[in-house]
DNA sequence: CCACTTTTTGACCGATTGGTACAAAATTAA
DNA sequence: TTAATTTTGTACCAATCGGTCAAAAAGTGG
């Protein structure tokens, strides 16, 4: 194939316009404020994604890859489920970076800004956070069936009220300290599966 | 004092703003959009609220104020605290209107968009929700000293729990359906109260 | 070298944004 | 009636929005 090469890294133009997205928001994220985060000129950008849309589309599937993958490592790391779960959901109490509270759940606010005013986001937004759930669901049966997991609640149920608890903590991180959300957690996890 | 009679009824025009900065959010609502929605020209809407963001803090306000009243004549119908939180958190999964699924917590929406952008409009929303989580926390211990509630689970955690589960199911909405909200609805309830 | 293709650059575009200015209309107080 | 005051309607504004375009630059293949 002939042509000037590419100059900058699509992964790393990627991730910078991933940054954008999940602070600002989708509409909020000017093409300005992305082109800088890119280190891109209007023209690279849209001769190399298309529009803002598609771009968006991209980076949100990238991200998604990526986030769906460390997620399974994290299961695939504990031999019990729980001590995974567990895992998951005090990192979004004990974050790496502070401004991680601030940012919460790249799905969770994109699904809260499209929801009604932008069909198409809404439903890839939907999806992601579905693709969760059954993540969910799967490792808890499977720890079921290993005779690892007491709880009575039927692993369908738990996987959905999993999730619930993904949304509402990311929510609430906004509001509460470390301290507390490690609380709402342990709680939870307590009325979940010591029984 | 003398000058024009206003034309426009104040209260109405508010409740018309709140319905568009509900669904559209604050950005996203545009001076047309209100304008069109409250049937009044520019001039009057700058004379009368100043700008956008004056606006939406008087339609914030005067949305809490209904809000915040409404769930105490719950908790005051109920003679049953836990059956009070069960309305307040039933009526999420079963709404008066559907397209309040869409819509979800005019908090909750204000604060994810707000956060990390806006820390004015971040701090109203914040407080708003924490004025929540107070109620939740006032009737908890009522209920707790006149014996009526057999959790072990101290007011102050159950208080944070609950407005938790409000972030969560109130994104939940727009992923379930309705019987599926339900029972996640019960599963918490059962969980915190039934022991 | 040439011919061709792709990327880069930055100027430019129409539409929309929140907000202002100001005259006309309407009402009250004197 | 008149003067003062407020609301109303609309024209207008600069700034920003997402997006286009054409020329320059930089590669590839012959």
């Amino acid at each position: 194939m002939s042509g000037r090469n590419r100059l900058f890294d699509e992964e790393k133009a990627l991730a910078q316009a991933a940054e954008v997205f999940w602070i600002k928001g989708y509409e909020a994220a000017s093409t300005e404020d992305l082109l800088t985060a890119m280190d891109l000129n209007k023209g690279s950008l849209y001769n190399a994604f298309g529009n803002k849309r598609e771009l968006f589309i991209k980076v949100f599937d990238w991200f998604a890859q990526r986030f769906i993958r460390n997620m399974k490592e994290v299961f695939a790391k504990h031999s019990n489920t729980v001590d995974a779960i567990r895992e998951i959901f005090l990192h979004v109490a004990y974050p790496d970076k502070p401004i991680d509270h601030t940012k919460g759940c790249f799905y969770v606010n994109i699904l809260g800004e499209t929801t009604g005013m932008d069909p198409d986001l809404e439903k890839v937004a939907r999806e992601k956070l579905l693709d969760m759930e059954k993540l969910f669901h799967k490792e808890l049966t499977k720890a079921q069936k290993a005779g690892q997991l007491t709880s009575t609640i039927q692993p369908s149920l738990l996987a959905k009220h999993l999730l619930n608890l993904w949304n509402g903590i990311n929510i609430s991180r906004r509001l509460y300290n470390e301290k507390e959300l490690e609380k709402l957690v342990e709680l939870n996890l307590q009325l979940c599966f010591d029984r």
